[in-house]
DNA sequence: CTGTTAGCGCGTTCAA
DNA sequence: TTGAACGCGCTAACAG
């Protein structure tokens, strides 16, 4: 049943070689005599010999052919957001070319030390966070002084970090300049969910945030129409939480003519509210969102969100090349990479 | 910079004991004297040891602390299905106890070797296989002669896999059956999938599918209906392909007045082809899914698919589970977990 | 082109 | 309770 793995000595010894030729056959780096190759794959299939032991090999080598992925919260959360997951796509994509997995690990964000444990415990090349966290995490320190190179998708920040990312603010203030642009004087922000936030509050409370996403688009949003913007925390990540949002906000006294909401299923939420209030948009609001990504619900012809489209596959595979990098040594620089605005049918001027 | 890693035997003479004595500080397994303890410890924190290096650690216990999440086809199109993410978070909840990792690795049907390849130089404790696959698969016959575990969430089959399951067939037919309740007499399939299919075709032509689920799924509703509902393959997995199919189906001479579709995303592409052809949900037409995921744009108050429900969450767990067992040596047997059938509003006796 | 010699860093006997 | 020796399975130098 569970009988031992033949190993290589044994495959080495039937065919008559030393060992060392043997593992020459299959890395394939050293140049061995065909014969001889015959003969070693030969024994190797008689003692159903599938390759060297990738432990032992990975202990030889040092390399564990991993990179860890770490997302902040749960899984479920994370890949709920069509984003994530594009980003996610674009990062295996190139990984697989190294070659080199990706373990999936996840932050708790109650107990961060937890998953420090859980790091110390396992075999890494590099580490990739799928960002959406705060600047700061103490995770961030273990694999500096690991020794283990970081790359990271907006968060963290911190020396040792390469970090791949947009420019959030810029981003943002086009967009914003945009709907100003429209004579929209009543914006509104949907923010994404942080730990920190509950009820509407002054832009200005977000451009601190530790959240950098949340504090670059915000900061965006204020360079254009300043930091008295009412603005919300989202509840939760998802369209559910956009709606509750975007339903505070349009309930107001003084509701806004346009909602600028930090993610796309932020904004589709918004819309949803929009529609249980019987506001038409963007006849009697206007809504606007972040990242690009498709809602095939919402987007038909004609139909379609105004959004910072932000390319997730190419942010992965930079993240990919990134860690490519690092891992032959070099120091790849910080990578910047371009978004466009895209005009869709949720933005319009106001009407009154 | 990268200077090397502190080892073990340098903490240890540090502090002036032997290796063995501070390995068992480390591991705690073994009674080591309290001052002893401190001492290492003193020394570790001294020389930034950070804990064995977990490579020898995994090279030395024959454990790498790995599981390999094996998805067919790109990562972008699994995780596009909430179901799937939803049993990816399960199986992380029970692999987070034992503690083991998640390898992601996804498999190219176009070129299931290169899977082989990539398996063959990683080290694994078990696999598991997110399903949504063909029954055969070559990477068993590798795993199963490697000695390594294989858990399955429906797909692929073969000894030395355990299956965790619903059983679609039963679920199917209570589906069927309350279509038929409801006095449908013209149904239409809308299945998952497959590399074969194209057109509207006799359900009977996948009754053999190599795709256990398709096929499972498709005899449930043949078992209520016979062999000759008219069905089609969706193009994809995404509400786009079952808006097509549905388009399909909807605008044949003689449309069915009730579909069922073989997700609820491809449920959800059927309401969307309704609409477009001016078809009013149920009055008009039936549309019934599987899966019972959240729809967040489409359940309110009032609007909800009817589906099979099936307890993603509790899939990936018992999965989960499975792995647990497995690698303690146990021979868990084949789970099939309960469904159950959710009656919405998209359901209702056909008007004409 | 092939074999010999050294480890990679750690866990686990077993004897003291 | 501690320590010395051994080996997990493989690969990188070097020598021949």
């Amino acid at each position: 049943m569970s009988d031992p793995r033949p190993t290589l000595k044994a495959v080495a010894r039937r065919a008559g070689v030393s060992v060392s030729t043997a593992s020459l056959v299959f890395s394939g780096r050293g140049p061995v005599s065909k014969p001889t190759a015959d003969k070693v794959r030969a024994a190797a299939r008689d003692l159903h010999y599938l390759g060297p032991d990738p432990l032992a090999s990975s202990l030889r080598r040092g390399r564990a052919g991993v990179v860890a992925v770490i997302i902040e919260g749960r899984l479920l959360h994370a890949f709920h957001d069509p984003y994530a997951v594009r980003v996610l796509d674009g990062l295996a994509a190139v990984l697989d070319d190294i070659p080199t997995g990706m373990l999936l690990m996840s932050q708790d964000p109650a107990r961060p030390e937890h998953a420090i444990e859980r790091l110390a415990g396992t075999a890494l090349d590099a580490t990739v966070f799928l960002g959406c966290g705060p600047a700061a995490n103490p995770l961030v320190e273990h694999l500096v002084s690991r020794g283990i190179p970081i790359v990271a998708l907006g968060a963290p920040r911190g020396p040792g970090v390469v970090c791949v990312d947009i420019d959030n603010r810029a981003a943002s203030r086009d967009l914003a300049a945009h709907l100003r642009g429209l004579s929209h004087r009543h914006l509104g922000i949907v923010a994404l969910p942080t730990p920190a936030g509950a009820g509407v509050a002054p832009l200005r409370t977000l451009l601190d945030s530790p959240f950098p996403d949340v504090a670059e688009r915000a900061r965006g949003v204020a360079d254009v129409a300043g930091p008295d913007v009412p603005a919300i925390v989202a509840p939760g990540s998802d369209i559910e939480a956009g709606q509750s949002a975007g339903a505070t906000l349009l309930s107001a006294a003084d509701p806004p003519t346009a909602i600028i909401a930090q993610s796309d299923l932020l904004a589709a939420g918004v819309l949803r509210a929009a529609h249980d209030l019987r506001l038409r948009v963007p006849r009697d609001v206007s809504v606007a969102g972040f990242d690009g990504v498709p809602l095939p619900w919402w987007d038909e012809p004609g139909q379609q969100l105004t959004t910072v489209v932000q390319p997730g596959d190419a942010k992965g595979a930079a993240a990919g090349q990134a860690v490519r990098d690092l891992l032959d040594g070099e120091h790849p620089a910080d990578v910047t990479l371009p978004t466009t605005l895209r005009l869709g049918s949720t933005t319009a001027p106001p009407s009154r």
